[in-house]
DNA sequence: AATATATTAAACCTATTGGTTGAATATAAG
DNA sequence: CTTATATTCAACCAATAGGTTTAATATATT
């Protein structure tokens, strides 16, 4: 990708297992790095580096804290991919719904 | 990933601005590898991997008629993919409502 | 001041991705 | 039968992803 757009970046994020769970879980309440790798079984540093692709994603922000980073949940970046897959879903129930518009207006003009 | 889930594998076909292009074009209606393919700037082939990944996500499926390929859009696993979203997403306002509610019987309770 | 904790940075490795080109296969059309 | 079209397969390539390990940096604790 030359210049990956928002909605890429939100969805390359959202496409890896460990990422979503981090999300679900800043989703509770923030958290440390620390707590945050605590549950995975992998070095403390590829969860840190998840977690800056969940940044770079603007579905996490960080506080620092002294020695400590809070993250936290942002789910305005969601709200891009949700409206892309409603769209993409519902087409054809969509043009469906007109179809049977257009055929009840045609038969009530039949009348 | 060891066992890339379905909802690995759904998020990964849409995280790629060509194959979310392809599916667009798709939900319009089947189309042949060629026709899908000329839009874009790049190879036959190209376009002809990006569909296997979204084949692979059973977001398109695909009916051989002589030397064509008709593929055509399943929005199925979308379905998984706006059910996480919608589930992290609105897990705050979620929250929020049900202070909001716990409140207002509280209050309830009071008169 | 010395040590321990929280975190990133950097270098490295392997597998995957997204693209290419060239050949193979299958079917259609002249 | 020969040629053209539709498509995949295979080999290759550079860039990225996802992990590791070993520093480096910053802040706390004793």
């Amino acid at each position: 990708m030359a210049t990956p757009h928002a909605l890429d970046r939100t969805l390359t994020a959202l496409a890896d297992p460990t990422r979503r769970a981090i999300l679900q879980r800043l989703s509770a309440g923030e958290a440390r790095v620390t707590d945050l790798a605590k549950p995975f079984d992998m070095s403390l540093n590829a969860v840190s580096k998840h977690i800056r692709v969940l940044e770079r994603a603007r579905l996490v922000e960080r506080r620092r804290v002294g020695r400590d980073h809070f993250l936290s949940y942002r789910p305005e970046p969601l709200d891009a991919a949700a409206k892309w897959i409603a769209e993409t879903r519902t087409f054809w129930a969509v043009r469906l719904d007109t179809l049977e518009r257009l055929l009840r207006e045609e038969d009530t003009a039949k009348k």
